[in-house]
DNA sequence: AGCCAGGCTCTCG
DNA sequence: CGAGAGCATGGC
């Protein structure tokens, strides 16, 4: 028995629904992607597993998502609100965009992408551990070869739900990950060293030591940083990426990031190559969210667009 | 074939 | 201390 809720969920004005979801477009369909301009991800709310499918239904300036909400169990109220929480949290809903227009609009490159890209916001993931999980997988490794690792923990250790004979995977939980060996997490492709990795800071967080998930409500990034930079594996980029990822800390700025260095480069410095301190000093005329913007860059590329 | 890929740690000198 | 090796796998 499948059961289903529908509603809708405002957003801050301006959000572009379609642009902001069209990252997904090439993810897994067992996991989460954007098809046919629908986005699908299975979510753990209240404790239990349920599938979300959102579509817009509004325009950038009025913005509206219709939400198609499933399990295999009665949804309750709660269930329902907390399923709201999730999806304005993944997609940064109540963030105001107009703030960040307003730090860039003199800005060289920037004021450019404005119009173009106009109500783009960066999505999240629902927990801070997904977003560690992939960060760590992505190290140092091509994203191909990353995306292909992060498949197979998913699910291989993630939660499922089946609906309609279709079956979703859950990002692994902490818990989920806690008891796997790290012979069998090399088995998914990580080097020795990165399942060590993965495993210790689960270790921390189902021992109590780390309280990743209440970490992305401290204020000072700086903070944050350095308290996931003292954990081993975890530098840095990381944690950088981390709290962009999943904790929409969109000050953070991963200037380490050769994928990053090289978007920044191609517009404004010819596509030659950059180091970090080059790219920080760049970054100080985007204002305070230096990673939002930084996202911005990337989109544009893809999109072509031209500062 | 080999080299490289959105890093990080460990080990030398 | 700073530099350099080593890591895993798939794509080019």
């Amino acid at each position: 028995m499948t059961y289903t809720e529908t509603f809708q969920v405002e957003a801050l004005t301006p959000f572009n629904f379609d642009l902001s979801t069209r990252i997904f477009a090439s993810g897994d369909k067992q996991i989460r992607n954007f098809v046919d301009c629908q986005f699908t991800q299975v979510i753990k709310i209240n404790g239990k597993l349920a599938l979300v499918k959102l579509t817009s239904a509004g325009t950038i300036e009025k913005p509206k998502i219709n939400v198609e909400l499933k399990a295999n169990s009665q949804i309750s109220l709660l269930d329902k609100q907390k399923a709201v929480e999730a999806i304005k949290f993944i997609f940064n809903l109540d963030f105001d965009l107009c703030s960040f227009y307003n730090e860039i609009k003199n800005e060289s490159v920037m004021r450019h992408l404005v119009k173009p890209l106009n109500g783009l916001k960066n999505p999240t993931t629902p927990t801070v551990f997904e977003a560690l999980l992939d960060s760590i997988v992505e190290q140092q490794i091509s994203l191909k070869v990353a995306h292909i690792m992060e498949e197979r923990l998913v699910k291989k250790y993630g939660e499922s739900l089946t609906l309609d004979g279709e079956t979703y995977y859950a990002y692994p939980t902490p818990q989920n990950i806690a008891n796997v060996s790290i012979s069998e997490l090399k088995n998914c492709g990580l080097s020795e060293r990165k399942a060590q990795y993965l495993q210790g800071a689960t270790q921390l967080i189902v021992d109590g030591k780390l309280d990743l998930e209440s970490l992305k409500n401290k204020e000072n990034s700086e903070e944050i940083i350095s308290e996931l930079d003292a954990i081993r594996g975890i530098g840095v980029w990381t944690a950088e990426l981390t709290m962009l990822r999943g904790m929409q800390k969109l000050d953070a700025f991963p200037a380490d990031d050769l994928g990053l260095r090289h978007v920044i480069s191609s517009f404004y410095c010819d596509g030659k190559a950059i180091k970090a301190e080059e790219a920080r000093e760049i970054a100080k005329g985007w204002g305070r969210w230096k990673g939002l913007a930084a996202f911005y860059l990337i989109i544009a590329e893809i999109k072509g667009i031209k500062a």
